[in-house]
DNA sequence: TATTGTTATACTCTATAACTATA
DNA sequence: TATAGTTATAGAGTATAACAATA
């Protein structure tokens, strides 16, 4: 009457989400550092490039460390360290807004946008590598369902 | 010739899977404090209290806190401040092994028993609910890729 | 010598509070 | 009054080093 039991999880906590997302993200992490770890860059530093880099090829204003803490979600007071991290490294530079003085245009600089291009090809080809465990069509899966969970959900309205 | 622009991702940063996974941590955080809070006990602290309970069950030994520990993936001295917090919760405790004078045999009350069965069954209605926003067959492959990229990977071997 | 539990310490990441200069 | 940038500070989480007790 006693089924066999459930084939003990070679895990005992490979079925909690927590687990999981944490465990997941420390290997992505380790990944992306070595990844990464030629460019002088670590992945935070990176996303900021990016954002940077979205809103600044149109001749659009440059994005100020406000606009960019927002769409990066993190606090400005935090963007303050980030900033002067990138500018440190002749990535980015700041000036300040003729027309709102309080702000600080954030541009990359030359070696920026080229330091950019290089790590996010780096990025990309550590990300295919982190997913190639999985099947094509899972791992497109995988990030979808990604999105979906991590990206602000409407349900609270 | 030039196709329509890929529609402009709603989130620059929606397909990075750094991003993704640290906000989905973040939401799945808490959404766990949300549903843990009533049993006074955090995500990680009824972690300990599953891995005890999975192994003492049987009439097998305790496991010590270097068990534990390992089991759960930290450090030994985190385990120390986890064990206090538990035991001061009354909810394990501990026991010098009579083998090995070195070990604290760390074993659950029955408090402890009582309280892991109630916040376990929150713990996965919590699980339930937010990976409810997914079709139940994306999320049961979401839970299976996430198990296969976070654990340990014979890669390396 | 090696291991267990422990403490002290330090480091990372990030947020809050308060200040300044601008608006 | 409100906002942008900045600084100082504090908290969470976790690791490393060193020590005592025990093997």
């Amino acid at each position: 009457m006693t089924g066999d039991p459930p084939p003990a999880p070679a895990h005992p906590l490979g079925t909690r989400l927590g687990y999981l997302l944490k465990h997941a993200q420390a290997q992505l992490a380790e990944a992306s550092a070595r990844a990464l770890e030629p460019y002088g860059v670590d992945g935070r530093e990176l996303a900021v490039l990016a954002v940077l880099a979205a809103d600044t090829e149109p001749v659009a204003a440059p994005l100020s460390q406000s606009d960019a803490a927002h769409r990066l979600g993190v606090d400005r007071t935090t963007m303050v360290a980030l900033v002067d991290a990138l500018e440190g490294k002749g990535l980015v530079e700041r000036q300040r807004s003729a027309q709102d003085r309080r702000r600080n245009a954030v541009r990359l600089t030359p070696a920026g946008h080229d330091l950019r291009r290089r790590a996010e090809a780096a990025r990309q080809e550590m990300e295919r590598h982190f997913l190639a465990p999985l099947p094509a069509e899972d791992a497109a899966a995988f990030v979808r369902a990604l999105q979906t969970l991590a990206l602000p959900r409407p349900s609270k309205a």
